[in-house]
DNA sequence: TTATAAAAGAACTAAAGTAGAACATTTGTA
DNA sequence: TACAAATGTTCTACTTTAGTTCTTTTATAA
């Protein structure tokens, strides 16, 4: 019936107009379909039209209608989607990076989200992700080294024992190991050289506990 | 089907009436589309007109009614599609686990491939890896933990400094620093606690070499 | 090779969008 | 009613985006 690039292109045209309500024009048709030329669209498109699968509005842009679709697909898309099942069960969570945290010298915390990183899925199973860049030699008796990736699900609670990332003073966030005492909160180093931190419970919050390290050489 | 601005405007006016119960002037739909003059307005809502979106009653202010909008896909089934999307980007290598390595006892090394880790491509470019869970505690100051995921890119050959696993007179596997003399390969572990161990170089083969670590906590 | 078809690319034509001004109509209210 | 303010229409001139057509290139099979 079609041939696998016609039946591409068909299912791009209906899918665009139904999700942003507007017809692609050439351009966005060519990268979709993995053409590099618009003669190569327009020729599709006429043969869609002679098939009857969509129709045209004469001397107007981005005047297409779907008219009907196949019922059958081409062999090839059915080999890509079971490529695209695959990839997907291969997949892993993308999570955003706020930048780096120091694991010594507290820095300020980072409120931006610019880059993210994909981790896997093991590693985040339900609720929110961020990860952090480690600096500083705090946690070193912990095995988080200088550079390694933290990767943290939010929280604003944390059991004693438990390694958090705590904000102190509501502009200092730092990874440490948690402990709540009756009247103080302990931020305690992995690193004979630091000392153990002592605060106030409203001076610390609570922002996330380590739930995965990615180190890479 | 419709132009990106003919859509924008288009919704612009649907909501506008829904909301406000009135239909919007052209001032108010100039700031919504973003277009600085009334006569743009004007061409895209004859182009409506013509596309039979929406009707005027004419010689009136603020006449126009919607007859139709595009049809949308449910919400759910875009929110999927856009997951298979990112899943697709961000999809991970899957390398075989092949079993645990001691890195403190050296076990045995494991010739099967039975389980498999997805792991995030900015561990693995190019080569060929696999994966290998750490028992044992001697190489703890290199910030490897017992349990830890080490991702391994195979090798035969090693630089001296680098942390490979090496198969020492062909039936024990070990992660250690390889360092490699005149005389002998040694095999430090990172822990004090363990001692240097000193190889002829013939009972050395390196296996891999260490690209990264995941931990989960 | 040669014939063929698909694809890429360049050159061209057409449509869509932008902007401002002048003009025309409607609408509210003084 | 009459006027001013708000709203809508039309025109010109221009820029950008989109679509068409043709030629050249590339790949493929007889």
């Amino acid at each position: 019936m079609l041939t696998p690039k016609q039946y591409k292109l068909l299912m791009f045209i209906d899918n665009s107009i139904k999700e942003n309500g507007c017809c692609p024009s050439f351009e966005e048709m060519k990268s979709a379909v993995g053409i590099k030329s618009k003669s190569g669209i327009h020729a599709l498109i006429e043969e869609l039209i002679d098939r009857e699968f969509i129709r045209k509005i004469p001397h107007k842009a981005r005047a297409l209608e779907v008219l009907r679709t196949p019922r059958f697909k081409p062999k090839d898309i059915i080999e890509e989607e079971k490529k695209i099942k695959i990839a997907l069960q291969n997949s892993s969570a993308q999570i955003p990076l706020y930048g780096k945290i120091a694991a010594g010298t507290p820095i300020e915390a980072i409120a931006y989200e610019n880059e993210t990183v994909s981790v896997p899925f093991e590693l985040v199973n339900k609720g929110a992700f961020y990860a952090l860049r480690i600096e500083g030699e705090s946690m070193i008796e912990a095995g988080i080294m200088d550079g390694d990736l933290a990767i943290i699900k939010r929280s604003e609670t944390a059991e004693n024992g438990q390694i958090v990332v705590a904000l102190v003073d509501d502009n200092e966030a730092t990874l440490k190991v948690f402990e709540k005492k009756s009247d103080e909160i302990c931020l305690k180093p992995c690193n004979k050289d630091y000392k153990i931190q002592h605060y106030a419970p409203s001076q610390v919050k609570i922002q996330g506990i380590l739930n995965g390290i990615i180190r890479k050489y």
